[in-house]
RNA sequence: GGCGGUGUAGUCCAACGGCAGAGACAAGCGACUUAAAAUCGCUCCAGUGUGGGUUCGAGUCCCACCACCGCUACCA
């Protein structure tokens, strides 16, 4: 649609009031200390994802979950709270080291570019935040803090006896580096070597890199580790106690992936080593016919029978020169090589062939298995292509069908299997657990699909590691030597090899005569793990956050975490939401924290699709761009839209028509205050007038307090703007409108559309009383139950449950004066007579329900 | 394949287990206008993806299936 004219004079005062917002420090949050700090008042800490800043910038999907928070914000601010509303910039990376290198352009200016580009946008939406605490990660006064974690990190190690992180001095073993949160690792890593670095297995997708799409094969580095598996317990355990939707909760569950079974060990025959397998289901033992290898696990070398060799080695090639992509493609067919050299099952003395096949993984578990073909269908599978034997040891509780034909994996009754002939799988797990660890031959056991978190990168624009080599071994810079900055270079392309781009600033790798830095730079993650941390006290030159400070914003009265309300997309589910809590609690450990979680609420917005119902991309063409919105409809419109779409959680389509509905809503709402006169300029309605509302018109006023407020609690934006829609369709016509009407309407909408609020505040507070200085700092009101009385109620009146007839009763009245009143009616004769009564339900305020025999 | 989510008028979406409709879009009619736009008013439209079950009563709870979306993928 083009506009003639506009609706209603929006590209006025929008930046008019944006300006002064920001000007008058209107949304400044005070901490503990500050002059006009208030001690009386509740804070509440409300937090975006930051975004990165990317080259293509705001996207309508940002602008969603960036409304719904200052909408909260602003919502608790006119409650009188002390509202923490900040935003930054996740702004290291390789999509801005890629861009640089393509275009010769050095990161830092780029970077610099899109983010003045991002504030500029978020500034035209009119966001509450306080922008005196902007931080971006990619500045030393805040990567300073973020390699100091880094220390705190590689300085403890976690103390099982105790369950938390401590001091790595409180280690009384002989190899402290070997327990250390922050470790170096030779194991195999996921290189990508179109990116030219390492990727950690979250950044792997179905075998490609995260970021581009690019191959990942697996190779053995040396690597910096964070040991987040030491925490798998508590981060399972600690989600009970968060109000996160239980989506996203089973999500990080999975993510552990926690697993509880046995380890049981094989003998080899004619060899002293023996095997290791891990299993969840010991109770299977005696249905073992083989046992199957990863491919890189260590005894293969040591077992493997001479006139095998050479198939072995074959194989073993064959596996590392594949991707991990390819590995998968090709998941369909099971291959292996037996080793030639024959496993004992502890159970019954059987010999069974030991094989290496791909499909064991060298990272979970002890990279061994026991292959139960008949009850686990990967093993099925594999002893159907090399015609194994398969042995049933459970028989399940249905009859066999075709749906649990050929493999059985479910729970059943164990046959076959003379100890523990007859017991029910649970049981049959347990008895077999205490035999083996009776007999020495296993014990219960627990794994983790969870990995330690592959921690460095082989990149330029990261945070450089705190870290020096010196004769070979690694140690740590002193906290006073902070921050380590990058190297100014003009060249930081991938080298193509292993080495790190940063090997190429030869002056700043020498840290002296004898000592060299760390080459390597952390992943993206690691300034976004405490950024919210940082929020709290950005301009802290002594401490990553200040104690006093750390109490109020993140301490919370008897709830584990301390941002009150954390809203972003779930692409972040498991990755940066697992990776914050890790470091959250590391930090809460070792006693810098009041609190063992990050984020007490979490809410995922939904993904905007284009109006074709597809997801919005560039190729498809169905991108919309917010500054194009803004332009033809102004900031509110597109705020009050996105929350008009529907649910927060929900993806829905986008709808250029939509947007004009809001826009056209907005207009009246404008139109109940201001009026264009005959030389067409707006001016204060004459119709409003200081006079009480009718009965109608309170209730209707009071009602959408109540709602309005309610919806917001529990973030249904979407019923509470059509609460306001009520409203507006009620009053707009009212000659003459009660001025009252808006005193209280007016903070409820400011929320939402806070520029067109602020404008029709002022421009009231010129003649009238009641709407002195800003909307966005006034009060919200209360609803008062009295005035939602209404004197009369319609009772729909059923007969088994087909509605017959309606009836008016006053709102006093009781059950059984309602229940007379329906058998009193008339019109119902006909559906009564001569029938017995068998029921009567009365709903208050709802129905009657008449149930009679048939 | 596994897990999760969602299916309600032409469209987006509302409905503590209680009369399927709050709001909006689109469409149509009317008022205003020389006319149009804008504005205002009115009207139209579904029995809730399918099949069972629980209940006095099911869009809502339970089971199975179908479709779409998202996540995940040999984790023993």
């Amino acid at each position: 649609m083009s506009l003639t004219r506009k609706h209603y004079p929006f590209p006025e005062f929008e930046s008019r009031w944006q300006k002064y917002w920001l000007e008058s420090n209107a949304f400044r949050a005070a901490n503990p200390g500050d002059p006009d700090f208030r001690p009386e008042a509740n804070k509440y800490f409300v937090l975006d994802m930051f975004p990165y800043p990317s080259g293509d910038g705001l996207h309508v999907g940002h602008v969603e979950g960036y409304t719904a928070t200052d909408i909260l914000a602003r919502y608790h601010r006119l409650r009188g709270d002390n509202v923490l509303h900040p935003m930054g910039w996740d702004a290291f990376g390789l999509p801005a080291e890629q861009y640089a290198i393509k275009t010769g352009q050095h990161p830092r200016v780029t970077t610099q570019r899109n983010i003045d580009n991002f504030r500029t946008q978020l500034q035209s939406l009119g966001f509450s935040y306080d922008w005196s605490r902007e931080i971006s990660t990619t500045d030393p006064g805040y990567f300073r803090w973020t390699q100091w974690i880094f220390l705190q990190l590689y300085g403890a190690w976690f103390n099982p006896a105790t369950c938390k992180a401590e001091p790595i001095s409180t280690y009384e073993g002989n190899d402290p580096d070997s327990v250390r949160l922050a470790f170096v690792s030779d194991k195999l890593v996921n290189w990508c070597p179109e990116l030219g670095t390492v990727l950690a297995n979250e950044e792997v997708v179905e075998g490609k890199s995260e970021v581009g799409g690019f191959p990942v094969v697996r190779r053995p580095m040396r690597q910096w580790m964070l040991r987040i598996t030491a925490y798998t317990e508590r981060l399972i355990a600690d989600l009970d106690g968060l109000d996160w939707p239980e989506s996203i909760k089973l999500l990080q569950r999975n993510w552990i992936g926690r697993s509880e079974g046995a380890e049981v060990r094989f003998g080899l025959e004619g060899f002293d080593e023996s095997i290791t397998v891990f299993t969840t289901r010991p109770d299977t033992l005696f249905g073992a016919t083989y046992l199957v290898l990863a491919p890189e696990h260590p005894l293969v070398e040591t077992i493997t029978a001479a006139d095998q060799t050479e198939a072995v080695t074959s194989y073993k090639n064959s596996c590392s020169a594949k991707s991990d992509m390819e590995r998968t493609d090709l998941a369909k067919e099971k291959t292996g090589v037996p080793l030639g050299v024959s496993a004992i099952n502890p159970v019954n003395g059987e010999m069974i062939p030991v094989w290496i096949a791909d499909y064991v993984l060298t990272g979970y578990g002890t990279g061994a298995i026991m292959a139960v073909p008949a009850h686990d269908e990967r093993d099925h599978e594999f002893a159907v292509t090399f015609s194994l034997p398969i042995r049933e040891v459970i028989r399940p509780d249905e009859p066999r069908n075709e749906k649990n034909q050929g493999c059985f994996s479910g729970e059943g009754t164990a046959i076959n299997s003379p100890t523990i002939e007859g017991l029910r799988t649970p049981e049959a797990k347990h008895k077999m657990i205490a035999w083996l660890n009776e007999e020495g031959f296993g014990k219960g056991a627990i794994t983790y699909k969870l990995r330690d978190w592959l921690f460095s990168r082989q990149r330029y624009w990261g945070e450089p590691f705190p870290i020096v080599w010196e004769n070979g071994s690694h140690r740590p810079l002193a906290a006073e030597e902070l921050p380590v900055e990058p190297p100014e270079m003009d060249d930081f392309k991938p080298t193509g090899t292993a080495e790190p781009p940063l090997s190429k600033a030869s002056e700043w790798v020498s840290y002296s005569e004898t000592a060299r830095r760390e080459l390597n730079t952390m992943p993206q993650w690691a300034g976004s793990c405490w950024y919210y941390l940082r929020f709290c006290d950005p301009k802290n030159n002594n401490r990553f956050i200040g104690e006093e400070v750390e109490q109020y914003w993140m301490g919370s009265n008897s709830r584990p975490g301390g941002v009150d309300l954390y809203v972003g997309g779930t692409e972040h589910a498991v990755l940066h939401l697992l990776y914050a809590r890790f470091w959250h609690k590391v930090l809460f450990d070792l006693g810098h924290l009041t609190t063992p979680e990050p984020f007490q609420r979490l809410v995922n917005q939904g993904m905007i699709l284009g109006d074709d119902g597809q997801k919005m991309s560039k190729s498809r063409g169905n991108v919309v761009n917010p500054d194009e919105v803004v332009a033809e409809y102004g900031a509110d419109a597109l705020r009050l839209y996105e929350m008009f779409m529907g649910p927060l959680e929900h993806g829905k389509p986008w709808s250029m028509t939509g947007v004009e509905g809001v826009y056209r809503f907005l207009a009246r709402v404008w139109r109940m205050a201001m009026t264009e006169n005959q030389e067409g300029n707006w001016v204060l309605s004459e119709d409003l007038t200081e006079q009480e509302l009718t009965n109608a018109q309170r209730r209707v006023l009071h009602a959408t307090i109540k709602k309005v407020t309610q919806d917001i609690e529990l973030l249904s934006f979407n019923t509470a703007i059509s609460q306001m829609m009520i409203f507006t369709n009620e009053f707009t016509n009212a000659k003459p409108r009660p001025l009252d009407a808006l005193r209280l309407f007016l903070p409820l909408l400011s929320p939402f559309a806070p520029h067109l609020v602020e404008e029709i505040w002022s421009k009231l507070a010129v003649k009238h009383e009641g709407f002195k200085g800003l909307a966005s700092q006034s009060a919200w009101p209360a609803w008062n139950e009295e005035f939602l009385v209404v004197n009369e109620l319609t009772y729909a009146v059923q007969i088994n449950g087909k509605v017959r007839g309606h009836l008016t009763v006053p709102t006093s009245a009781d059950h059984e004066s309602v229940e007379k009143a329906a058998f009193a009616d008339a019109s119902l004769a006909p559906f009564l007579e001569g029938k017995e009564v068998k029921k009567v339900i009365v709903v208050p305020a709802r129905l009657v329900n008449i149930v009679v025999a048939v």
